[in-house]
DNA sequence: AACTACATGTAAACTGTTACATGATTGG
DNA sequence: CCAATCATGTAACAGTTTACATGTAGTT
């Protein structure tokens, strides 16, 4: 039950709108939770029902306009005791190495390939963290708390790529010796 | 839709019944997929209605008995045909990580102790890879493709357990200084 | 007879994905 | 006025989790 708790972070760094969110979860807030624009709508409904954020005043507040939220009190509070909660991490799902597995009973063609467009593409959000890394998180900007911790989120999103380029290099070599 | 296909792998490397499928699901097969009793019954079932998998006969076959099933040639066909298939990575999700930035805006206590557990954890994890690795993969049994494709995918668990180790190693650090 | 472990399953709630619907605003 | 883009939503379905239900077999 994480989602909520994503959108009361976001809008806590800054009240935006269901669309902007959906931008801000496929950028920087997505490399350690995505979501989809269904997903947000819905939560942001939850959550104003639920009385931990409330859309900022407007006049015409119908379908087709734009609708800001900000986190009340109450959503703080919720957030805070989250943070403090204790979770078990979450076993790993990888469905490109069960075909691995898969293959080692069945046989497989044509999963160089797919190993290689996995490279490709984890080399490639790799290469956009780490430019995301030199813009906001230059050496000088590392001293307050809160930016040591938002640069040790970014570093892990940064490592867990690493660790699949590695992981897939390590296994193309071993797949042509 | 992977979780049918990781049934179907099991099922080929040996027939079993949903129990001893589960307990496979928390051990080997658990390090690349995981998966409840539940999920496995009622895949099995689908599984069974699909024609891809069959009980194998047995004289009682009632509530409260074991049931063994077996792959059938179209369970392996289909197999064959997702191996091949491609797949985007699907995004990280890690609540630890949503915790971090989350205290960042409204700070957090106990998230020192809750990285120290997590690393206690994901220590024992790697151990009990390495464990298997020493056990299943002496160097002299790497010769065969199957063998290399199935010591890849172990390969692929260990060194994520160590990225996450090594991650919670370097947070702790940070956060201490 | 009661307890425990083995074994299979059902039901409901929640989370996530995919496809579609609807209206508002802006530029050509 | 038309198309593209911005913006919010609905609906249906698929996947996952949690809690519970039921029956068998062996042990004390």
């Amino acid at each position: 039950m994480s989602l909520p708790h994503a959108i009361l972070t976001a809008l806590l760094e800054k009240p935006s709108s269901g669309l902007e969110l959906t931008r801000r979860f496929d950028k920087s807030i997505g490399y350690f939770w995505s979501a989809t624009h269904q997903q947000i709508y819905r939560e942001l409904g939850r959550l104003e029902q639920a009385g931990h954020i409330r859309a900022l005043p407007s006049e015409t507040p119908t379908r087709g306009q734009k609708k800001e939220y900000e986190v009340l009190p109450a959503g703080r509070a919720e957030l805070a005791g989250w943070v403090d909660r204790t979770e078990d991490p979450k076993p790993l799902r990888s469905a490109l190495l069960l075909r691995l597995r898969a293959a080692a009973v069945v046989g497989g063609v044509g999963l160089r390939d797919e190993l290689e467009r996995h490279l490709g593409l984890h080399q490639a959000q790799l290469d956009e963290y780490l430019e995301i890394e030199q813009r906001d998180f230059p050496p000088e900007r590392r001293d307050t708390e809160p930016d040591r911790l938002r640069h040790l989120v970014l570093r892990g999103g940064i490592d867990l790529e690493r660790f699949w380029v590695e992981w897939l290099t390590h296994a193309l070599s071993e797949l042509a010796g």
